[in-house]
DNA sequence: CTGTGCATGTAACACGTTACATGATTGC
DNA sequence: GCAATCATGTAACGTGTTACATGCACAG
């Protein structure tokens, strides 16, 4: 999985600006996926030189104009070989696990801070996801909502743990 | 959180060679962390250069000869100020959670595939780590057990949650 | 006339991986 | 002699971030 699948993915369902792709990461798969626009905007460039998109110039009214990319045949192609593609291992990258690991070289009530502090992040992110997940109900699909659920339940499992372990090593 | 802190925070316990870090990180933080031999011996190289850590050759038996690094006191300071400084965010990249979200895009058995494959993968990382938990009981604190547990507990949650799906919409 | 949102883009930098290269020692 | 494990290291490459730079349009 590189960027230029996720935006051809997006580009897949209809046509959209580089800064439309950026809000479509944050509104829509912040918790598993996410980019800047130091990337998307570069990409873009660089995809439509491989003629997977095409750009088109679009005036707006009360708006600045904007760049419009729609997929072309090629691109529908190429995404259509990464979704048939083998799945790359998911990678987790946590400071929290690692603050945890080497609690033990801090006092206790450090390590309870950021107990405390990652189950209310965990706690907002849910928070967040749910509600996401009840404004949209109607615009998303099965598997859309799958993946949502899917997050819903691990922010739930991890958030259940700490709370078990608070109580119990920190009563 | 960078390399050079979990290394010092890995040298922090006793003195370690690169090639032993690296089956450190393998053996006991594989889930929420890695890093590859192409960054571990540059990373101490610098390291060393910064105080952070001095380097001795030990000659082995049966084995041929290690650089050895030591942390310093800079070098225990320094871990310090990482221990009690911010947490970062975590990051989850999932190329897993990309596919399913794209998954109207083909067709049914293709989804159930890439379900029942995440579902076997997530039940053979729990395993592992469930495993090595045991195996490795003794020699663990307190917060390690805990880094495991709270990792085994989010696989247990993906694993339900994917059955779940799968006898729903794929009966 | 200023802040906010919309919109695009670049340049410097950090970080990390993969592949390559080397070589010791042991066990078969 | 060869595969496996131990052990170290580099060079090329890819990828992505942050900070910077610019500018339109609207609302208060």
């Amino acid at each position: 999985m590189n960027i230029q699948d996720v935006i051809l993915g997006i580009l897949n369902k209809k046509p959209h600006s580089g800064y439309e792709i950026k809000q479509h990461f944050e509104e829509y798969f912040s918790f598993f996926f996410d980019a800047s626009y130091g990337t998307i905007y570069p990409t873009l460039s660089k995809m439509e030189g491989l003629k997977l998109i095409t750009k088109e110039s679009v005036r707006q009214e009360g708006k600045p104009d904007k760049n419009v990319f729609t997929i072309t045949s090629t691109g529908t192609e190429r995404f259509q070989t990464y979704l048939h593609g083998p799945v790359e291992k998911e990678v987790l990258r946590s400071d929290f696990f690692m603050h945890l690991y080497f609690g033990d070289m801090t006092d206790k009530e450090t390590v309870e801070k950021l107990l405390r502090q990652a189950m209310e992040e965990k706690q907002t992110m849910f928070d967040d996801l749910e509600q996401k997940l009840k404004k949209l109900d109607t615009k998303l699909g099965t598997y859309q909502k799958m993946c949502m659920e899917l997050g819903l339940a691990q922010y739930a499992a991890f958030i259940k743990e700490i709370q078990r372990v608070l109580e119990l090593d920190f009563a």
